[in-house]
DNA sequence: TTGTAGGCGTTATCAG
DNA sequence: CTGATAACGCCTACAA
C-alpha cells in the first residue's frame, strides 16, 4: 500500500493557487496572508504532504546532511564516548531536519570523506577524534567545507569543540598534590593524539601552580597493553610511588588488573586516579576518582556550532565543555 | 581554495560535446565509440568532475542513502556488535557509492524513520534488531520501501539476514549434554526480543533431540542485573548445578563475578558456557566456551541485499551466517 | 553514434 | 499579496 508521493504541484492544483505561493506558505520567506497560508497548512497537514528534500537540495544546493567520521579502529572502550556524543548530534540535527551520514576512517585515509564530499552528499562535517597530523583537516580546509572537530587541535584555525580535558587535568592533579602526595606518576596513550598532549599540559600545569618539579621518570606514553601496564606498576610499586593518574580508562582498567595480580591494594598500598571515564570504570570496586565529562552535550555544541558554520553565522572558534572531579575511595 | 564545482554541462561544453553524449560515456548506458568514451573519461578525470548525487537522484528518484537503525539504549556490550555489523555494512555501500544515514531509534519510536522516509532521503533501510511487535516493519511493510533485519523474525515475510543462532545453540546445548552434564541452567535475557526466543527453541530442541526431559524450573528469563545473576547462582550451586548457560555474554560476565563473589570456582564446582560473546569475554580467564558469530560478514550480507532489494533483484529472504562452536576451559 | 527537448520537485526572480 | 517562468544538474525518450 505505497501511497504515491504527493508533490508540491498537486498542492497547488488542488487548492487553485500557483506553487510559488504554496512554496512560500511552507518556508515562511515572502509576503503572504494568513487565510492563504492556514489554507495551505491545513491541506500539506492532511494530505501529509513534505517536500522533497532532493529537489530542495539541487534548487538550494544544499542536502541537509552532515557527515560524522566515526573511526574504523575505535576501541571497545571508546565506544560508548562515540555513542554518546552521535546521540547528543542526532538530538539536534533531527530537530533542524538534518541527518547524519556516517563516514568510516581508518587511521589518515581519507577517501572515504572525499568521496562523500565530491559525491556532493554533505554540507559539512563532524570530526570525532583529531590527529597531531590531519589529513581530514587539511582537505577539508582545501575544500573550504563547513567542519567542526570534537576535541582540540594544535591547529588555532580549526573550529573546535571539546571538553576542558586541560583545565580538567590540571584541576585533578593539582587535588591530589595538595593531599600531599609525594611522588605522582602518569601513564598515557598514544603520543600521537591531541588529547594526550593536552592531558599531559594540564598534569604539568598543576606541578607548575603548586611549585614542585616533575619527576619525568614516572611519565609514561604510548601504553596500551595489559603486559606494558603490568611491567611500569611493578616498577613504579617497587619505587614506593604514591599515586598514579591513567590518561584514560581503558589504561586504567589494565592498573586495577595489574594491582591484583601482584597483590596490590588500592588505595592503601597506591593510589589510582584517571583522567577519563567512558563507563568501564562505573562498577569497579573501589570506586575510582576520575574526571566525568557530558559527551552528549558535547555532541549537541558540535552539530550546534556545525549548522550555524553552514547558515553562514558566526560561531565560537574554542567551545569548552564544563567537567566534574568525582573523588572517590581510590584515593583516599 | 574552494574551487567551484564542475557540471555536466562545462564537461560537455569543453569538449564539444552534447551533456547526453557525457551521460552515457559516464553511466556506459547506450551506445557510444569507444573513441568519445575514453575523450570524456580522461576529461572528467583530469578535472575529477562528479556528477551531483542530488540531480542524479532528483532524475532518477533515488537519494543512494540507507538509512540503518541504530537503537539508542544499546547497552555497552552491544556496542561492538553494532560497531562491526557497521563497518561491513559500509564496506557493501561505500563500494556502491551508496552512503548510510543512521537513524536513531528510541524502543519502538518510529518518529525519526518516519521522518527519514517523508523526507524521501533514503532509499532503503537496515534494521539492527526486531522486536516481537515490531513498528518499524509494519510501518516500513506499510510503505512499501525495501528493508532487511538482522536478527531473526517470526514474521516470515520479512527479508531477514542473521546468524544461524538456533543451530549454534542447538548444537552448544548438544555438546555439553553429550559431555554427560545432568543438570544444565539457562539464563536470558529479554524475553520481548526475538533472539531469546530463538536462542531457547536451539536449547529446547537439544533436549528434544537427545532425548532427555527438560526442567524448565532451570531457565530463567528477563536477568539482566549482577544482583539478579547473584542470587540465581547461588540457588543454582546450592541446587548442585553441573553447568550454566548464559544467552549472552552480558549475563555471561555477570555470572563470572558472581561466582568469584561466592567462592565458586569454574569449572571444577560449575561449568559455564555462552551463546554470544561480542568481545567482553574475550580475555577472560578461564577462558570460557561460547558461540561465535562473525558480524561484519552479517553486515556486509544485509548490505549486499537491500541493494539488490532496491535495484529490484531476487533476494534470499533469509539469508543465514555461518558459526563456530568454541570450546574452552570453563566446561572442561 | 550523437543530439534535442522535456521532466524530476523546489526555490528564486521578477512582474503583476 | 500572488503568479509565471527560469534556474538547479542530470537522465531519457525520441529524433537525426
Amino acid at each position: 500500500m505505497s501511497t504515491e508521493r504527493i508533490t508540491i504541484d498537486d498542492v497547488a492544483e488542488a487548492l487553485n493557487i500557483s506553487k510559488t505561493t504554496v512554496s512560500r506558505a511552507i518556508s515562511g520567506k515572502g509576503r503572504i496572508s494568513n487565510a492563504t497560508r492556514a489554507k495551505v497548512m491545513e491541506y500539506i497537514d492532511l494530505h501529509n504532504y513534505r517536500p522533497s528534500s532532493l529537489a530542495q537540495g539541487l534548487a538550494k544546493k544544499r542536502t541537509f546532511n552532515i557527515a560524522v567520521v566515526w573511526p574504523k579502529e575505535y576501541s571497545i572502550v571508546d565506544l560508548p564516548f562515540f555513542q554518546r556524543c552521535l546521540i547528543g548530534i542526532d538530538e539536534i540535527t533531527s530537530a533542524n531536519d538534518n541527518d547524519i551520514i556516517v563516514c568510516m576512517m581508518k587511521n589518515n585515509d581519507i577517501h572515504q570523506l572525499e568521496r562523500l564530499i565530491t559525491n556532493n552528499k554533505i554540507d559539512g562535517v563532524i570530526l570525532t577524534r583529531t590527529l597531531i597530523e590531519d589529513k581530514a583537516c587539511e582537505y577539508l580546509n582545501e575544500k573550504g567545507l563547513p567542519f567542526v572537530a570534537i576535541g582540540n587541535t594544535i591547529d588555532n584555525s580549526i573550529i573546535t569543540v571539546d571538553n576542558d580535558h586541560f583545565k580538567a587535568c590540571r584541576e585533578l592533579t593539582m587535588i591530589l598534590l595538595q593531599k600531599g602526595f609525594e611522588s605522582i606518576a602518569l601513564i598515557g596513550g598514544d603520543e600521537n593524539h591531541v588529547i594526550t598532549t593536552i592531558r599531559y599540559e594540564g598534569y604539568s600545569a598543576a606541578f607548575r601552580d603548586f611549585g614542585k618539579k616533575m619527576d619525568t621518570s614516572l611519565t609514561y606514553f604510548n601504553i596500551s597493553t595489559l603486559e606494558q601496564v603490568s611491567d611500569i606498576v611493578k616498577e613504579l610499586y617497587e619505587k614506593k610511588t604514591d599515586c598514579i593518574i591513567c590518561m584514560d580508562d581503558s589504561i586504567c582498567g589494565n592498573v586495577i588488573n595489574a594491582c591484583k595480580e601482584q597483590n596490590i591494594n588500592i588505595p592503601s598500598d597506591l593510589k589510582i586516579a584517571s583522567f577519563y571515564d567512558s563507563a568501564v570504570l562505573e562498577n569497579v570496586n573501589p570506586s575510582i576518582t576520575s574526571l566525568r565529562f557530558d559527551d552528549r552535550a558535547l555532541g549537541r555544541r558540535a552539530a550546534q556550532t556545525l549548522l550555524d558554520m553552514i547558515d553562514k553565522k558566526e560561531v565560537n572558534p574554542r567551545t569548552l565543555s564544563n567537567y566534574q572531579v568525582v573523588l572517590q575511595q581510590s584515593t583516599q
